[in-house]
DNA sequence: TGTACATCAGTGAACGCGCGTTCACTGATGTAC
DNA sequence: TGTACATCAGTGAACGCGCGTTCACTGATGTAC
Protein backbone atom coordinates (compact mmCIF):
# COMPACT_ATOMS: atom_id res chain seq x y z
CA UNK A 1 0.00 0.00 0.00
CA UNK A 2 2.86 2.08 -0.77
CA UNK A 3 0.76 5.64 -0.90
CA UNK A 4 -1.69 5.98 -3.40
CA UNK A 5 0.41 6.23 -5.91
CA UNK A 6 1.74 3.02 -7.38
CA UNK A 7 4.91 3.64 -9.11
CA UNK A 8 4.96 5.30 -12.35
CA UNK A 9 7.34 4.61 -14.63
CA UNK A 10 8.83 6.76 -17.13
CA UNK A 11 7.61 4.85 -19.83
CA UNK A 12 4.33 5.15 -18.81
CA UNK A 13 4.51 8.95 -18.76
CA UNK A 14 6.38 9.37 -22.42
CA UNK A 15 3.24 6.51 -23.52
CA UNK A 16 0.62 8.78 -21.63
CA UNK A 17 2.32 12.25 -23.61
CA UNK A 18 2.40 10.28 -26.69
CA UNK A 19 -1.31 9.45 -26.83
CA UNK A 20 -2.32 13.30 -25.73
CA UNK A 21 -0.26 14.79 -28.18
CA UNK A 22 -1.57 12.48 -30.65
CA UNK A 23 -5.36 12.92 -29.56
CA UNK A 24 -4.93 16.97 -29.71
CA UNK A 25 -3.88 16.11 -33.76
CA UNK A 26 -7.05 14.43 -33.93
CA UNK A 27 -9.21 15.83 -31.77
CA UNK A 28 -8.29 19.19 -33.39
CA UNK A 29 -8.93 17.90 -36.79
CA UNK A 30 -12.07 16.17 -36.41
CA UNK A 31 -13.78 17.02 -33.76
CA UNK A 32 -14.73 15.35 -30.18
CA UNK A 33 -17.69 12.90 -31.04
CA UNK A 34 -16.20 11.69 -34.51
CA UNK A 35 -13.00 10.46 -33.24
CA UNK A 36 -12.42 6.59 -32.36
CA UNK A 37 -10.17 5.41 -30.01
CA UNK A 38 -8.21 3.64 -32.43
CA UNK A 39 -7.93 6.80 -34.58
CA UNK A 40 -6.00 7.96 -31.57
CA UNK A 41 -3.71 5.07 -30.83
CA UNK A 42 -2.77 4.85 -34.73
CA UNK A 43 -1.75 8.54 -34.83
CA UNK A 44 0.22 7.81 -31.59
CA UNK A 45 1.73 4.22 -32.74
CA UNK A 46 0.52 2.06 -30.43
CA UNK A 47 -1.79 -0.81 -29.99
CA UNK A 48 -5.79 0.48 -28.43
CA UNK A 49 -4.51 -2.14 -25.00
CA UNK A 50 -2.05 0.64 -24.62
CA UNK A 51 -4.90 3.11 -24.75
CA UNK A 52 -6.57 1.06 -22.30
CA UNK A 53 -3.80 0.66 -20.17
CA UNK A 54 -3.83 4.60 -19.23
CA UNK A 55 -7.21 5.85 -19.58
CA UNK A 56 -10.75 4.25 -19.19
CA UNK A 57 -12.86 6.10 -21.59
CA UNK A 58 -12.94 8.59 -24.33
CA UNK A 59 -14.19 11.11 -22.07
CA UNK A 60 -11.66 11.31 -19.60
CA UNK A 61 -8.93 11.01 -22.07
CA UNK A 62 -10.46 14.43 -23.64
CA UNK A 63 -11.05 15.96 -20.22
CA UNK A 64 -7.44 15.36 -19.10
CA UNK A 65 -6.37 16.61 -22.80
CA UNK A 66 -8.25 19.81 -21.97
CA UNK A 67 -7.02 20.19 -18.54
CA UNK A 68 -3.38 19.85 -19.66
CA UNK A 69 -3.74 22.50 -22.45
CA UNK A 70 -5.75 25.01 -20.32
CA UNK A 71 -3.09 25.25 -17.59
CA UNK A 72 -0.50 25.86 -20.51
CA UNK A 73 -2.28 28.55 -21.68
CA UNK A 74 -3.10 29.86 -18.51
CA UNK A 75 0.61 30.40 -17.91
CA UNK A 76 1.25 31.86 -21.13
CA UNK A 77 -1.75 34.44 -20.47
CA UNK A 78 -0.46 35.26 -16.39
CA UNK A 79 3.00 35.83 -17.54
CA UNK A 80 1.68 37.86 -20.80
CA UNK A 81 -0.27 40.01 -18.03
CA UNK A 82 2.79 40.15 -15.46
CA UNK A 83 5.56 40.97 -18.05
CA UNK A 84 5.59 45.42 -17.53
CA UNK A 85 5.94 46.20 -13.74
CA UNK A 86 3.27 46.58 -11.31
CA UNK A 87 0.51 49.20 -12.48
CA UNK A 88 0.92 51.12 -15.82
CA UNK A 89 0.52 50.79 -19.74
CA UNK A 90 -3.01 48.43 -20.14
CA UNK A 91 -2.66 48.99 -23.87
CA UNK A 92 0.52 47.44 -23.93
CA UNK A 93 -0.84 43.70 -21.93
CA UNK A 94 -3.94 43.78 -23.88
CA UNK A 95 -1.48 43.04 -27.05
CA UNK A 96 0.23 40.48 -25.24
CA UNK A 97 -2.58 38.81 -24.10
CA UNK A 98 -4.32 38.87 -27.46
CA UNK A 99 -1.14 37.85 -29.27
CA UNK A 100 -1.46 34.52 -26.70
CA UNK A 101 -5.17 34.29 -26.81
CA UNK A 102 -5.83 33.86 -30.18
CA UNK A 103 -2.67 31.89 -31.42
CA UNK A 104 -3.64 28.40 -32.07
CA UNK A 105 -6.24 27.91 -34.02
CA UNK A 106 -6.36 23.69 -32.81
CA UNK A 107 -6.24 24.85 -29.82
CA UNK A 108 -9.74 27.04 -29.90
CA UNK A 109 -11.15 24.47 -32.08
CA UNK A 110 -11.03 21.97 -28.92
CA UNK A 111 -11.44 24.16 -26.31
CA UNK A 112 -14.78 24.82 -28.39
CA UNK A 113 -15.64 21.38 -28.53
CA UNK A 114 -14.75 20.85 -24.93
CA UNK A 115 -17.46 24.10 -23.74
CA UNK A 116 -19.94 22.40 -25.91
CA UNK A 117 -19.18 18.87 -24.27
CA UNK A 118 -19.02 20.47 -20.89
CA UNK A 119 -22.72 22.35 -21.79
CA UNK A 120 -24.07 18.92 -21.47
CA UNK A 121 -22.91 17.55 -18.36
CA UNK A 122 -22.31 19.92 -14.82
CA UNK A 123 -19.56 18.03 -13.37
CA UNK A 124 -17.44 18.90 -16.60
CA UNK A 125 -19.04 22.30 -17.03
CA UNK A 126 -18.04 23.11 -12.92
CA UNK A 127 -14.16 22.58 -13.76
CA UNK A 128 -14.75 24.76 -17.00
CA UNK A 129 -16.09 27.41 -15.14
CA UNK A 130 -13.18 27.28 -12.37
CA UNK A 131 -10.40 27.70 -15.10
CA UNK A 132 -12.54 30.67 -16.47
CA UNK A 133 -13.13 32.16 -12.79
CA UNK A 134 -8.86 31.73 -12.81
CA UNK A 135 -7.95 33.50 -15.73
CA UNK A 136 -10.88 36.62 -14.77
CA UNK A 137 -9.52 36.76 -11.45
CA UNK A 138 -5.60 37.47 -13.14
CA UNK A 139 -7.19 39.76 -15.18
CA UNK A 140 -8.95 41.48 -12.70
CA UNK A 141 -5.93 42.28 -10.59
CA UNK A 142 -4.14 43.20 -13.65
CA UNK A 143 -6.96 45.78 -14.07
CA UNK A 144 -6.63 46.59 -10.50
CA UNK A 145 -3.17 47.89 -10.49
CA UNK A 146 -3.92 49.43 -13.45
CA UNK A 147 -6.73 51.48 -12.42
CA UNK A 148 -6.35 55.31 -12.06
CA UNK A 149 -4.32 55.19 -15.11
CA UNK A 150 -6.76 53.83 -17.65
CA UNK A 151 -9.88 55.21 -16.51
CA UNK A 152 -12.71 52.12 -16.45
CA UNK A 153 -16.25 53.57 -17.99
CA UNK A 154 -19.17 52.81 -15.01
CA UNK A 155 -21.33 51.14 -16.96
CA UNK A 156 -19.01 47.96 -16.48
CA UNK A 157 -19.30 47.89 -12.63
CA UNK A 158 -15.69 46.75 -10.96
CA UNK A 159 -12.86 45.35 -12.30
CA UNK A 160 -14.68 42.07 -12.13
CA UNK A 161 -17.13 43.05 -14.17
CA UNK A 162 -14.53 44.39 -16.77
CA UNK A 163 -12.65 41.23 -16.60
CA UNK A 164 -16.21 39.44 -17.40
CA UNK A 165 -16.49 41.64 -20.11
CA UNK A 166 -12.74 40.90 -21.53
CA UNK A 167 -13.48 36.97 -21.26
CA UNK A 168 -17.02 37.62 -23.31
CA UNK A 169 -15.05 39.65 -25.93
CA UNK A 170 -12.53 37.20 -26.12
CA UNK A 171 -15.14 34.07 -26.53
CA UNK A 172 -17.13 36.22 -28.69
CA UNK A 173 -14.14 37.03 -31.20
CA UNK A 174 -13.12 33.53 -30.93
CA UNK A 175 -16.73 32.40 -32.52
CA UNK A 176 -15.66 34.65 -35.57
CA UNK A 177 -12.02 33.29 -35.92
CA UNK A 178 -13.34 29.87 -35.69
CA UNK A 179 -15.37 30.92 -39.03
CA UNK A 180 -13.30 33.26 -41.30
CA UNK A 181 -10.41 31.92 -40.10
CA UNK A 182 -8.05 35.37 -40.46
CA UNK A 183 -6.32 35.58 -37.27
CA UNK A 184 -5.07 39.45 -38.00
CA UNK A 185 -8.16 40.60 -38.36
CA UNK A 186 -9.52 38.57 -35.22
CA UNK A 187 -6.12 40.24 -33.36
CA UNK A 188 -7.05 43.68 -34.58
CA UNK A 189 -10.43 43.55 -33.32
CA UNK A 190 -9.97 41.92 -30.06
CA UNK A 191 -7.85 44.69 -29.31
CA UNK A 192 -10.35 47.40 -30.55
CA UNK A 193 -13.10 46.35 -28.42
CA UNK A 194 -10.83 45.70 -25.50
CA UNK A 195 -10.25 49.03 -25.97
CA UNK A 196 -13.71 50.21 -26.08
CA UNK A 197 -14.43 48.11 -23.26
CA UNK A 198 -11.41 49.15 -20.85
CA UNK A 199 -11.74 52.48 -21.67
CA UNK A 200 -13.84 55.52 -21.45
CA UNK A 201 -14.07 56.30 -25.13
CA UNK A 202 -11.10 58.58 -25.64
CA UNK A 203 -9.10 56.03 -26.96
CA UNK A 204 -7.55 54.89 -30.56
CA UNK A 205 -10.53 56.49 -32.87
CA UNK A 206 -8.42 54.33 -35.85
CA UNK A 207 -8.32 51.44 -37.88
CA UNK A 208 -11.61 51.14 -38.12
CA UNK A 209 -12.14 48.68 -40.33
CA UNK A 210 -14.92 47.21 -38.08
CA UNK B 1 -39.92 16.18 -66.64
CA UNK B 2 -42.04 17.81 -64.74
CA UNK B 3 -39.99 20.95 -63.07
CA UNK B 4 -37.32 19.80 -61.07
CA UNK B 5 -39.30 19.90 -57.41
CA UNK B 6 -40.82 16.04 -58.24
CA UNK B 7 -44.12 16.23 -56.74
CA UNK B 8 -43.62 16.73 -53.02
CA UNK B 9 -46.55 14.85 -51.14
CA UNK B 10 -48.10 16.07 -48.01
CA UNK B 11 -47.11 12.84 -46.75
CA UNK B 12 -43.58 13.32 -47.13
CA UNK B 13 -43.47 17.04 -45.67
CA UNK B 14 -45.21 15.57 -42.83
CA UNK B 15 -42.50 12.62 -41.93
CA UNK B 16 -39.44 15.50 -43.14
CA UNK B 17 -40.67 18.11 -40.35
CA UNK B 18 -41.54 15.45 -37.56
CA UNK B 19 -37.77 13.81 -37.93
CA UNK B 20 -36.40 16.98 -38.27
CA UNK B 21 -38.23 17.95 -34.84
CA UNK B 22 -37.08 15.02 -33.64
CA UNK B 23 -33.35 15.47 -34.62
CA UNK B 24 -33.38 18.86 -32.86
CA UNK B 25 -34.48 17.71 -29.34
CA UNK B 26 -31.65 14.45 -29.73
CA UNK B 27 -29.38 16.79 -30.59
CA UNK B 28 -29.57 19.50 -28.07
CA UNK B 29 -29.46 16.59 -25.31
CA UNK B 30 -26.69 14.58 -26.63
CA UNK B 31 -24.90 16.60 -29.11
CA UNK B 32 -23.75 16.12 -33.28
CA UNK B 33 -21.55 13.39 -32.95
CA UNK B 34 -23.15 11.71 -30.38
CA UNK B 35 -26.28 11.35 -32.00
CA UNK B 36 -26.67 8.03 -34.18
CA UNK B 37 -29.59 7.72 -36.87
CA UNK B 38 -31.35 5.24 -35.47
CA UNK B 39 -32.10 7.40 -32.13
CA UNK B 40 -33.59 9.98 -34.33
CA UNK B 41 -36.02 7.61 -35.95
CA UNK B 42 -36.58 5.77 -32.78
CA UNK B 43 -37.80 9.42 -31.56
CA UNK B 44 -39.34 10.71 -34.43
CA UNK B 45 -41.77 7.34 -34.53
CA UNK B 46 -40.36 6.10 -37.93
CA UNK B 47 -38.09 3.24 -39.17
CA UNK B 48 -34.58 4.14 -40.70
CA UNK B 49 -35.69 3.44 -43.79
CA UNK B 50 -37.66 6.38 -43.60
CA UNK B 51 -34.81 8.38 -42.98
CA UNK B 52 -33.25 7.42 -45.69
CA UNK B 53 -35.84 8.23 -48.20
CA UNK B 54 -35.53 11.73 -46.70
CA UNK B 55 -32.28 12.79 -46.26
CA UNK B 56 -28.84 11.03 -47.45
CA UNK B 57 -26.73 11.47 -44.54
CA UNK B 58 -26.89 12.84 -40.82
CA UNK B 59 -24.57 15.90 -41.71
CA UNK B 60 -27.30 16.47 -44.62
CA UNK B 61 -30.29 16.47 -42.05
CA UNK B 62 -28.44 18.54 -39.72
CA UNK B 63 -27.55 21.37 -41.81
CA UNK B 64 -31.53 21.14 -42.78
CA UNK B 65 -32.10 21.56 -39.27
CA UNK B 66 -29.91 24.20 -38.62
CA UNK B 67 -31.27 26.40 -41.65
CA UNK B 68 -35.06 25.87 -40.61
CA UNK B 69 -34.33 27.29 -37.06
CA UNK B 70 -31.79 29.68 -38.01
CA UNK B 71 -34.61 31.69 -40.25
CA UNK B 72 -37.31 30.97 -37.46
CA UNK B 73 -34.92 33.15 -35.00
CA UNK B 74 -33.99 35.71 -37.37
CA UNK B 75 -37.27 36.29 -38.35
CA UNK B 76 -37.89 36.81 -34.63
CA UNK B 77 -34.84 39.00 -34.36
CA UNK B 78 -36.19 41.02 -37.25
CA UNK B 79 -39.24 41.56 -35.47
CA UNK B 80 -37.96 42.96 -31.72
CA UNK B 81 -35.89 45.02 -34.09
CA UNK B 82 -38.45 46.57 -36.10
CA UNK B 83 -41.29 47.14 -33.65
CA UNK B 84 -40.83 50.51 -32.43
CA UNK B 85 -41.00 52.87 -35.02
CA UNK B 86 -38.26 54.26 -37.35
CA UNK B 87 -35.41 55.78 -35.22
CA UNK B 88 -35.26 55.92 -31.08
CA UNK B 89 -35.31 53.83 -28.39
CA UNK B 90 -32.25 51.99 -28.18
CA UNK B 91 -32.20 50.62 -24.75
CA UNK B 92 -35.97 49.37 -25.32
CA UNK B 93 -34.91 46.82 -28.63
CA UNK B 94 -32.00 45.85 -27.16
CA UNK B 95 -34.00 44.24 -24.15
CA UNK B 96 -36.59 42.56 -26.94
CA UNK B 97 -33.82 41.53 -28.82
CA UNK B 98 -31.98 40.26 -25.77
CA UNK B 99 -34.77 38.42 -24.99
CA UNK B 100 -35.06 36.46 -27.96
CA UNK B 101 -31.77 35.52 -28.61
CA UNK B 102 -31.48 33.82 -24.99
CA UNK B 103 -34.47 32.43 -24.80
CA UNK B 104 -33.86 28.60 -25.75
CA UNK B 105 -31.19 26.53 -24.26
CA UNK B 106 -31.60 23.95 -26.95
CA UNK B 107 -31.18 26.21 -29.63
CA UNK B 108 -27.59 27.89 -28.13
CA UNK B 109 -26.79 24.16 -27.67
CA UNK B 110 -27.13 22.75 -31.29
CA UNK B 111 -26.24 26.58 -32.67
CA UNK B 112 -22.67 25.84 -30.87
CA UNK B 113 -22.63 22.35 -32.46
CA UNK B 114 -23.29 23.51 -35.38
CA UNK B 115 -20.32 25.95 -35.05
CA UNK B 116 -17.82 23.59 -34.16
CA UNK B 117 -18.76 21.64 -36.84
CA UNK B 118 -18.85 24.63 -39.82
CA UNK B 119 -15.28 25.64 -38.18
CA UNK B 120 -14.10 22.48 -39.65
CA UNK B 121 -15.81 22.87 -43.29
CA UNK B 122 -15.10 25.62 -45.23
CA UNK B 123 -18.53 25.14 -47.02
CA UNK B 124 -20.73 24.66 -44.46
CA UNK B 125 -18.64 27.89 -42.72
CA UNK B 126 -19.79 29.80 -45.51
CA UNK B 127 -23.42 29.23 -44.92
CA UNK B 128 -23.03 30.37 -41.22
CA UNK B 129 -21.16 33.13 -42.19
CA UNK B 130 -23.88 34.22 -44.45
CA UNK B 131 -26.30 34.00 -41.63
CA UNK B 132 -24.24 35.72 -39.25
CA UNK B 133 -24.00 38.76 -42.39
CA UNK B 134 -27.24 38.79 -42.74
CA UNK B 135 -28.17 39.57 -38.61
CA UNK B 136 -25.67 41.87 -38.41
CA UNK B 137 -26.63 43.78 -41.42
CA UNK B 138 -30.24 44.00 -39.53
CA UNK B 139 -28.92 45.13 -36.79
CA UNK B 140 -26.59 47.73 -38.33
CA UNK B 141 -29.71 49.26 -40.24
CA UNK B 142 -31.62 49.63 -36.49
CA UNK B 143 -28.66 50.94 -34.99
CA UNK B 144 -28.37 53.59 -37.93
CA UNK B 145 -32.29 54.90 -37.54
CA UNK B 146 -30.86 55.55 -34.24
CA UNK B 147 -28.34 57.68 -34.95
CA UNK B 148 -27.96 60.79 -33.25
CA UNK B 149 -30.35 59.90 -31.03
CA UNK B 150 -27.73 58.00 -29.29
CA UNK B 151 -23.73 58.17 -29.71
CA UNK B 152 -21.93 55.84 -30.53
CA UNK B 153 -18.76 55.54 -29.58
CA UNK B 154 -15.93 56.22 -31.89
CA UNK B 155 -13.19 53.59 -31.34
CA UNK B 156 -15.98 50.81 -32.78
CA UNK B 157 -16.18 53.05 -35.85
CA UNK B 158 -19.33 52.97 -38.18
CA UNK B 159 -22.48 51.36 -37.44
CA UNK B 160 -21.47 48.41 -38.85
CA UNK B 161 -18.35 47.99 -36.46
CA UNK B 162 -20.96 48.40 -33.86
CA UNK B 163 -23.01 45.44 -35.02
CA UNK B 164 -19.97 43.13 -35.21
CA UNK B 165 -19.48 44.24 -31.14
CA UNK B 166 -23.08 43.51 -30.84
CA UNK B 167 -22.48 39.90 -32.15
CA UNK B 168 -19.72 39.28 -30.38
CA UNK B 169 -21.09 40.03 -27.17
CA UNK B 170 -23.79 37.92 -28.00
CA UNK B 171 -21.53 35.07 -28.45
CA UNK B 172 -19.73 35.74 -25.62
CA UNK B 173 -22.63 35.36 -23.25
CA UNK B 174 -23.84 32.84 -24.95
CA UNK B 175 -21.21 30.76 -24.00
CA UNK B 176 -20.94 31.59 -20.71
CA UNK B 177 -24.92 30.85 -20.49
CA UNK B 178 -23.85 27.65 -21.80
CA UNK B 179 -22.00 26.91 -18.91
CA UNK B 180 -23.88 28.57 -16.14
CA UNK B 181 -27.47 27.98 -17.13
CA UNK B 182 -27.76 31.22 -15.52
CA UNK B 183 -30.60 32.74 -17.80
CA UNK B 184 -31.50 35.57 -16.16
CA UNK B 185 -27.66 36.75 -14.72
CA UNK B 186 -27.15 36.36 -18.86
CA UNK B 187 -29.63 38.48 -20.09
CA UNK B 188 -28.98 41.59 -17.19
CA UNK B 189 -25.47 41.08 -17.93
CA UNK B 190 -26.10 41.39 -22.10
CA UNK B 191 -27.86 43.92 -22.23
CA UNK B 192 -25.59 45.72 -20.13
CA UNK B 193 -22.56 44.73 -22.02
CA UNK B 194 -24.33 46.10 -25.17
CA UNK B 195 -24.73 49.44 -23.29
CA UNK B 196 -21.57 49.63 -22.71
CA UNK B 197 -20.85 49.28 -26.39
CA UNK B 198 -23.46 51.58 -27.72
CA UNK B 199 -23.50 54.31 -25.60
CA UNK B 200 -20.34 56.46 -24.39
CA UNK B 201 -20.83 55.65 -21.52
CA UNK B 202 -23.02 58.09 -20.00
CA UNK B 203 -25.50 55.14 -19.38
CA UNK B 204 -26.87 53.23 -15.98
CA UNK B 205 -24.32 53.19 -14.21
CA UNK B 206 -26.81 50.82 -11.67
CA UNK B 207 -27.05 46.81 -10.97
CA UNK B 208 -23.27 46.46 -11.52
CA UNK B 209 -23.56 42.90 -10.28
CA UNK B 210 -20.61 42.22 -13.28
C1' DT C 1 28.76 -2.41 -12.68
C1' DG C 2 26.57 -6.94 -13.37
C1' DT C 3 23.16 -10.56 -12.83
C1' DA C 4 18.64 -12.65 -11.48
C1' DC C 5 14.19 -11.92 -10.57
C1' DA C 6 9.62 -9.58 -10.19
C1' DT C 7 6.49 -6.58 -11.86
C1' DC C 8 4.69 -3.63 -15.29
C1' DA C 9 3.25 -1.74 -19.80
C1' DG C 10 1.90 -2.41 -24.10
C1' DT C 11 0.64 -6.22 -27.79
C1' DG C 12 -2.53 -8.09 -30.85
C1' DA C 13 -5.97 -11.54 -31.50
C1' DA C 14 -10.74 -12.47 -30.50
C1' DC C 15 -15.46 -11.44 -29.51
C1' DG C 16 -19.63 -9.24 -30.19
C1' DC C 17 -22.63 -5.35 -30.58
C1' DG C 18 -24.40 -1.19 -32.52
C1' DC C 19 -25.60 0.80 -36.36
C1' DG C 20 -25.10 2.48 -41.28
C1' DT C 21 -26.87 1.11 -45.53
C1' DT C 22 -29.61 -1.54 -48.83
C1' DC C 23 -33.74 -3.44 -50.78
C1' DA C 24 -37.90 -6.21 -51.86
C1' DC C 25 -42.25 -5.34 -50.31
C1' DT C 26 -46.83 -3.10 -48.93
C1' DG C 27 -50.01 0.10 -47.30
C1' DA C 28 -50.89 5.20 -48.28
C1' DT C 29 -51.63 8.83 -51.30
C1' DG C 30 -52.69 11.02 -55.40
C1' DT C 31 -54.68 11.05 -60.25
C1' DA C 32 -57.86 10.11 -64.05
C1' DC C 33 -62.25 9.37 -65.57
C1' DT D 1 -68.58 11.77 -55.26
C1' DG D 2 -66.87 7.08 -56.38
C1' DT D 3 -63.86 3.62 -58.37
C1' DA D 4 -59.56 1.74 -60.56
C1' DC D 5 -55.05 2.29 -61.18
C1' DA D 6 -50.22 4.07 -60.69
C1' DT D 7 -46.82 5.81 -58.07
C1' DC D 8 -44.83 6.95 -53.79
C1' DA D 9 -43.31 6.74 -48.92
C1' DG D 10 -42.16 4.27 -45.27
C1' DT D 11 -41.36 -0.79 -43.39
C1' DG D 12 -38.46 -4.03 -41.40
C1' DA D 13 -35.37 -7.78 -42.23
C1' DA D 14 -30.70 -8.69 -43.62
C1' DC D 15 -25.88 -7.84 -44.21
C1' DG D 16 -21.52 -6.53 -42.81
C1' DC D 17 -18.16 -3.41 -40.99
C1' DG D 18 -16.02 -0.59 -37.60
C1' DC D 19 -14.71 -0.41 -33.30
C1' DG D 20 -15.16 -0.78 -28.12
C1' DT D 21 -13.62 -3.88 -24.79
C1' DT D 22 -11.23 -7.87 -22.85
C1' DC D 23 -7.35 -10.78 -21.89
C1' DA D 24 -3.51 -14.16 -22.09
C1' DC D 25 0.93 -13.21 -23.25
C1' DT D 26 5.75 -11.12 -23.74
C1' DG D 27 9.30 -7.85 -24.06
C1' DA D 28 10.66 -3.68 -21.17
C1' DT D 29 11.68 -1.65 -16.96
C1' DG D 30 12.91 -1.40 -12.36
C1' DT D 31 14.80 -3.50 -7.94
C1' DA D 32 17.79 -6.21 -4.91
C1' DC D 33 22.05 -7.95 -3.92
Amino acid sequence: MQATTGRVTRRRVRTRANLLDAAFAVFAAKGFGHVSIEEICEAAGYSRGAFYSNFSSLDELFFALYQQRAELIAGQVAGALAQDGPGLDVPAAVDRVTEVLLLDRNWLLVKTDFLVHAARDPDVARTLLEHRARLRGAIADRLARARGHTALPAVLGDTDGAAHAVVAAYDGVTTQLLLDRDVEHARAWLKQLLTALLTDGSGTPDHAKH
